[in-house]
DNA sequence: GTCTATAGTAGGATAGAC
DNA sequence: GTCTATCCTACTATAGAC
């Protein structure tokens, strides 16, 4: 396997990925066909499936790279001094996630299509665990650093919280995404209030 | 219309609700087909279409019920002396939900699909809004009975704490349905704790 | 109102040439 | 690796008899 002809098909298989996502922007994941994604990357029925064995395995892709982002901008904060409390994370959390992916409508469909699918529905709770306990861990520092709460006490903390900080954010996405008249200030507001640090 | 017609014909459309209703908590809306909800039925295809047009007002039939029934359940509670705190809303409304239904999926199902499809997201805004504006007027009374708070200022609290009231609900939703592993006890007691009151 | 049978259609995936 | 062409399955909704 010659290295040039390897960094082709990641970058291939990057450039299918990215006209995916934006073709299940526009319609959702169930409403986007397979020739939509393949116009929309301008290749064919044949190139597509050569790098991905199925519509699904394009949306596997697209929600771990979101959710990637997401890990990989908390614990960038962690290194941050002062770290900023936790209840601002929700509202760092949508902001990030609107600017890159233009919706956070994705997400949500990808929880939906797990109510029914298996595979969907693993990749679903991999993502909600791993946000949940990387935020779980930030609070934890938070309070180590902010209140030098001893860290088994603060990882305790940390869990239980946690699953506040997920909520707000899945809550935000299904308002956002569904409630044409939605209020995302006041929500995120509410949220950065009520929040416990 | 002769009068014993009529009750006939709610009390049928009740039985293919409630057979739609079984069958989309098996498997979910998308992947019931309008044949294994036939089959629930015990009927064909043409008894059902001669009382729902599409699969799409079954569905809207059936969350409309869900979601009916909460906000009753929660009116009821204003009822009440002492009214419950609410921090333990969330806890009643999941296990109400779960009690007759069986499953929380169904709402998830209904979100996701209100991604892509505008009559479903029109139907699960309603629903989401009607929830909070429910919660609202609950948090609001609860105030101005507990605290002797003013009206007004009651109700632009309970406006601005129902969202979280609503998002601890569907993050619970989420989990429930798709996180295998999810502990709902931790998650529930993590909200009775925290919320405001 | 309800049944059986079927029309009509969409869309995921593949075969085979280049 | 990629293209064109197409197979094939699955499903919603309707037509027409009773």
């Amino acid at each position: 396997m010659p290295k040039v002809t390897e960094d082709y098909r990641v970058a291939r298989r990057q450039e299918i990925a990215d006209a995916a996502l934006r073709a299940f922007r526009r319609k959702g994941f169930h409403a986007t066909s397979m020739a939509e994604i393949i116009a929309e990357a301008g290749l064919s029925a044949g190139a597509i499936y050569g790098h991905f064995p199925s519509k699904e395995a394009l949306v596997v892709d697209v929600a771990s790279r979101i959710v990637d982002t997401r890990v990989a901008e908390i614990e960038k904060l962690t290194t941050l001094d002062p770290m900023p409390a936790p209840p601002t994370l929700p509202r760092m959390l949508v902001t990030a996630m609107k600017r890159e992916f233009g919706t956070t409508g994705v997400m949500l469909q990808i929880w939906g299509e797990g109510v029914t699918d298996p595979t969907v529905r693993d990749l679903a709770a991999s993502l909600v665990r791993r946000l949940r306990e990387t935020i779980g861990a930030y609070v934890s520092t938070w309070h180590q650093r902010t209140y030098a709460m001893p860290a088994p006490e603060a990882d305790a903390l940390g869990a239980e919280q946690a699953t506040l900080f997920v909520a707000a954010v899945q809550g935000f996405v299904i308002s956002e995404t569904i409630v044409t008249d939605f209020d995302a200030e006041a929500y995120l507001a509410a949220q950065e209030k009520y929040l416990p640090r």
